[in-house]
DNA sequence: TCAATTTCTGACCGCATGGCCAAAATCTAG
DNA sequence: CTAGATTTTGGCCATGCGGTCAGAAATTGA
C-alpha cells in the first residue's frame, strides 16, 4: 500500500540538483508554517533558505511545482509511517485506533510539516483558480478508511452503517485535531487522540 | 441565545446606503461561491453588480469590511435558524439531533452563502497576515455544543466523555459534510445528516 | 426651478507578486 | 590549465491587486 500522490518518482541529474530541492522545499515548509501560504513569496522563501530568487526557478518550473513536491514529500512520509504502524493488524477496532493514535504521534513530530500541508492543501489553486487539492484529493484516505470499516462490518465487529461517512468523518476529525492542536500548542495530542479512538471505536461497534 | 461574531448593529444612513450595502453583499457571496476567495476581486464584484470598482470603496471602509459584513449576515441568519429549531427542546439526545439535522436543512437552502463563508472563514487575512477568523472563532460554537453535551451527562443521558474533543469534532464534521456536498451536488445531504446524528448519538450515549 | 448633497464613474497610483534573463561565478572533465 | 557546462546573481518586467480622487451624474429639498 503506498501513497498514489504522485505516482511517478523523478531523477535528479545531479547530488548538487537534488540537495538544492530538498533545501528549498524544507525553507518553504519553515515559511509557510510560520507566516501562512498566502505571505510564503517565493522571495521571502528564498531569503530563509539564504539563495538567490532565481535559484528556485531555476530548480522549479514555478511556484506549483514546488508546492506539489512538498505535498508529495510531507504526504508520502506522513502515509507511509501510518501505513506501516497497520502493517500485520487485522482486527478492524485495533487497525481504527491506530490509524488514529498513529497519526497524531506523527503530527506531534512533524508539526511545521503538516501544517505547511495544510496550507497548501487549503490555499493552492490551478491556473485557472481551482482548488489543486480539492475533495478529490482525499478520495485514497477515504477509500483506505472504507476498507478498514467494511472489514469490521464483515466480521460482525462493527454495526452496519454508510461508509462514506463515516470515513469523511473521521478524516475530518482527524484535520480538526491537528487544527485545535495547532492554534493551541498546549492541547494535549496524545489525549485528544485516545478520545477519539474511543468516539468512533463506540460510534462503529455493534 | 444570540450569535456574538458582531455585537453591534450600524445604522444605515438612508435607505439607498442600505440597498447598495445589501447588493453588494449579494453579489459578494456570489463571486466568492463561484470562483473562490482568491480569485474575488473588488473589480470582479463590481462587475458582478453592474456598478463601478469605486462604488465599493465609497460603501464600504475597505475590503476588509465588506467581507467582515458578509460574514455577519451569513452566520446570524444561520445560527438564528438553527438556535430556533433547537428552542424548547429538553433532552439532550435531540437537542443534538436537532443541531445536526437543521443545519444540514439550513445549508441545502442557502449553498452559496454557506461555501462564501467557508471561504471567508478559511481564507480572509488581517494587515499582519494572520487569519481573521481562526480558531477562536469558533470558541462560541464549541461552548454552545459542551452545554448540551454537559446536559446530556448530568443527566445521564450521555456517558463521560471529554466535552471539548466532542465539540471540536461535531463541528468538524458539520464542516466535513457541508464540504463533501459542495464537491458532490448529488450527495444526499439529509441522509448525511442522519447518520450523523445516529454516529453522534451513539459515541455520546451510555 | 435650482442649488446643495449624495452617489457614481473611470482613470490613476503604489505596491507586491511570479517569472525572466544576461552576465557573472563556480564546477567539471579532458 | 582551460574550455565547456552548470549554477547563481540581481535587476527587470508585466500583471493584478486594493485603494484614491476629481469631476460628472443623479437625487433631494425648499
Amino acid at each position: 500500500m503506498r501513497s498514489e500522490i504522485e505516482p511517478g518518482g523523478r531523477k535528479p541529474r545531479s547530488f548538487i540538483e537534488e540537495a538544492r530541492r530538498a533545501q528549498i522545499v524544507a525553507s518553504a515548509v519553515a515559511v509557510i508554517a510560520e507566516v501562512g501560504f498566502a505571505q510564503a513569496s517565493l522571495a521571502r522563501i528564498a531569503k530563509h533558505a539564504g539563495i538567490s530568487k532565481g535559484v528556485i526557478s531555476y530548480h522549479f518550473a514555478g511556484k506549483e511545482e514546488l508546492m506539489e513536491e512538498v505535498v508529495t514529500r510531507v504526504y508520502t512520509e506522513a502515509a507511509d509511517h501510518v501505513l506501516a504502524e497497520m502493517e500485520g493488524l487485522q482486527d478492524a477496532g485495533e487497525l481504527l485506533r491506530t490509524y488514529v493514535i498513529a497519526n497524531a504521534a506523527h503530527m506531534r513530530r512533524h508539526r511545521a510539516q503538516i501544517m505547511a500541508l495544510g496550507e497548501i492543501f487549503n490555499n493552492l489553486r490551478t491556473a485557472e483558480g481551482k482548488p489543486r487539492y480539492g475533495v478529490q484529493t482525499s478520495e485514497e484516505i477515504y477509500q483506505a478508511l472504507e476498507s478498514v470499516f467494511r472489514l469490521g462490518q464483515r466480521t460482525g465487529r462493527f454495526r452496519d452503517f454508510d461508509l462514506r461517512v463515516m470515513a469523511v468523518t473521521l478524516s475530518a476529525a482527524m484535520d480538526s485535531m491537528f487544527g485545535y492542536w495547532a492554534a493551541y500548542p498546549e492541547h494535549d495530542l496524545e489525549a485528544h487522540a485516545r478520545e477519539l479512538a474511543d468516539l468512533f471505536e463506540r460510534a462503529c461497534s455493534t
